[in-house]
DNA sequence: CCAAGGAAAATCGTATACTATCGGTCTGCC
DNA sequence: GGCAGACCGATAGTATACGATTTTCCTTGG
């Protein structure tokens, strides 16, 4: 028999599936579904899917099931709100600690982002704008930080699959490089300012009352596993 | 037989035992001790102890049980220099936020401060310390931003129960003080300079090196409920 | 033909039973 | 007398079984 996964491992799987899209908002995740994806008796599953609830990317309905979450408008715009707060302290740690190093670094994660918009990958480039994000608190040197902007991050991908227009994703480009050059002047007014300035850049270029989010089968957000649904 | 409580009430109960104190850094959370406790199976522990794992309140150590965090001196000073991170960012939009109606609020809390102080009540004194920052990110109206700011304080509460000389803990109010004045006429990067100053000073207080740290019964600690042990 | 009611299927939530692993202790040997 | 190794009790982790609730579909009446 082939070992199974660890719990770790099948988070790692979900959560990963739910930000990059294959599992978009609203998508029932099956208990019984999930542990025969994973090899596994529900009884592992459940608490992974309490986890992801803590995280808020995933919500449980009493007796009904647990669904990847579809943020309201108050939602998306309370999460953008609360980075805009966050970051703004985030940045300006960031700009007192950054060393060259750290610069260069962010410079790679923006290229990287023009060239996966180059080539039209999306999903690659969405995930590297929130990697941006990122790698900006690990200046910090802090974990606790880290951790924090990792899971708005990951909940704004919601919001984004939800409520982004199709045509945009562009302007994150500039608002990143922008705020790269105020860090590296080290003048930490202008960078709060260059966050607070991107963050509601996004924000505006959102579609809000228009819900998009369609269905996909929950074998085939997982199917790079290579088992049977 | 008497009806069982609610999962959200079970958790409340040992989040509450654990930030006031009376489960102290390092105790034991056993699963069946704790489902006697409360009257029911541990089957509905699991989820709440790892809830409470997510929290960093509490450790699960694979196959020996779950036990009451007992952070680190280096996971001292992250949570400290974290919570100087983001409580800049939440200091400065409460700053720009504040209404008459929200000072007044803050001092009443200090007030309570004081109050519980000269009373020589510790245990309350140090709630409303927690409070009062709670309180400050409740003026963002953003309830993420709260959520965050919540969770950062009960994690420094078992830091100052596992590290706290017993003397100290009257330089809070002074720095409270000094906070909201900063907040009430509006300078933010004063105010966001008094958040900083003010948490640096709890942590140099702190006498990292000595952990400190009685036992206590599980029964005792939830004596109040008036069920068996 | 549509709506309302009910029954059956599906699925969630909880308890119980079982297995694996850990810590403590007792014994035997050095 | 002290240390090492094995046994035993205790407890965590997992699966299975059962009860509760919801959803779906079919039947029946208007």
């Amino acid at each position: 028999m082939t070992e199974s996964m660890t719990d770790a491992e099948i988070y790692r799987e979900v959560f990963d599936a739910i930000v990059e899209g294959r599992l978009p908002p609203g998508e029932k995740l099956g208990q019984d579904e999930l542990g025969k994806v994973f090899g596994v008796s529900k009884t592992r599953i459940r608490p992974i899917l309490h986890r992801l609830t803590e995280q808020k990317i995933v919500v449980i309905e009493p007796m009904r099931g647990a669904f990847v979450a579809r943020p309201s408008e108050k939602d998306a715009r309370e999460v953008n709100a609360a980075r805009q707060i966050i970051e703004e302290g985030v940045v300006r740690a960031a700009t007192r600690a950054a060393q060259p190093r750290h610069i260069k670094q962010l410079r790679e994660i923006v290229a990287a982002e023009q060239a996966a918009r180059d080539s039209r990958n999306a999903g690659q480039a969405h995930r590297l704008t929130g990697e941006f994000h990122c790698e900006l608190a690990r200046i910090t040197g802090n974990d606790v930080v880290t951790d924090i902007v990792r899971e708005l991050v990951s909940r704004d991908s919601l919001v984004v699959a939800l409520y982004q227009r199709p045509g945009s994703g562009a302007c994150s480009l500039h608002g990143h490089a922008h705020l790269i050059d105020r860090v590296a002047e080290g003048d930490e007014n202008a960078a709060a300012q260059a966050m607070r300035d991107h963050l509601q850049d996004v924000m505006d270029t959102l579609d809000l009352g228009e819900k998009r989010g369609r269905s996909q089968s929950l074998s085939n957000a997982f199917a790079h596993l290579g088992r049977a649904g």
